[in-house]
DNA sequence: TCTTAATTCAACCGATTGGTTGAGTAATAA
DNA sequence: TTATTACTCAACCAATCGGTTGAATTAAGA
């Protein structure tokens, strides 16, 4: 079923959030989640440069999300769902956290004042 | 009460998933997930100086991520889980995309900016 | 062949990031 | 009052980011 329990090492983390933090990334991710397209279409749509396109699926494709095959002169572009999953599973990590046991912050306001921390 | 369906544009999704690639601002988000913490008591594990801690505060801070809240001098940061809530639920559309076919993708493809499918 | 299409590469640019140090501002402690 | 503590602010720096343009590469079509 799911392969995707990686020990999610930092650097890698810093490197799909990272790539995450684009919107134009987000898009690209959201196209090839229909399914793979080579990069001229993958461009079309956006406002920007060619070149500009190839850099942010290199960036894809660093993070893990993005596979390429290359047929000839075209670069077919392909959504690897693994790198997401681990993003995924990070935040779902503190979701369980936040569910569970974080409340009011109100609340801990005033706790933390009835009850003065100890010194250094 | 999940406050956390909203419409999630996008320079709002970058600030979120910018302020989590990086492994220190992270880090921040597991130590206040055990609970709230004044900003020393937060920098206190790193090597690095505490203007260097107040920078990352203020990025998760920008995220939405934490709040703050100040008592005299002490300033303490607690969590905020409505942003990692809209990175989750990014990142939950695409799992239930691969997860489950395309059930509920085309209508999350036409909300998105993404252009309709033009070849097969 | 000669031309065009698909894509990357390389150099450049301004803005941002992630860190530093030192000074500034308040609140608490002595 | 004077020190000390808690923290931010400001200036600076090197590295990276996100884009550009133009040239290079390679494959396909005429």
């Amino acid at each position: 079923m799911n392969a995707a329990a990686l020990p999610l090492a930092d650097d890698r983390l810093d490197i799909i959030f990272q790539a995450l933090a684009n919107r134009t990334r987000r898009a690209l991710v959201a196209r090839l989640a229909q399914g793979a397209a080579k990069v001229t279409d993958l461009a079309a749509p956006f406002e920007m440069s060619l070149a500009a396109i190839s850099k942010h699926l290199l960036v894809l494709e660093n993070a893990g999300m993005v596979d390429r095959s290359v047929q000839g002169r075209v670069h077919i572009c392909a959504l690897n769902t693994g790198a997401l999953a681990s993003a995924d599973q990070w935040l779902d990590t503190y979701k369980a956290f936040w569910d569970d046991k974080l409340e009011n912050f109100a609340q801990f306001v005033e706790t933390e004042n009835a009850q003065p921390p100890e010194k250094t």
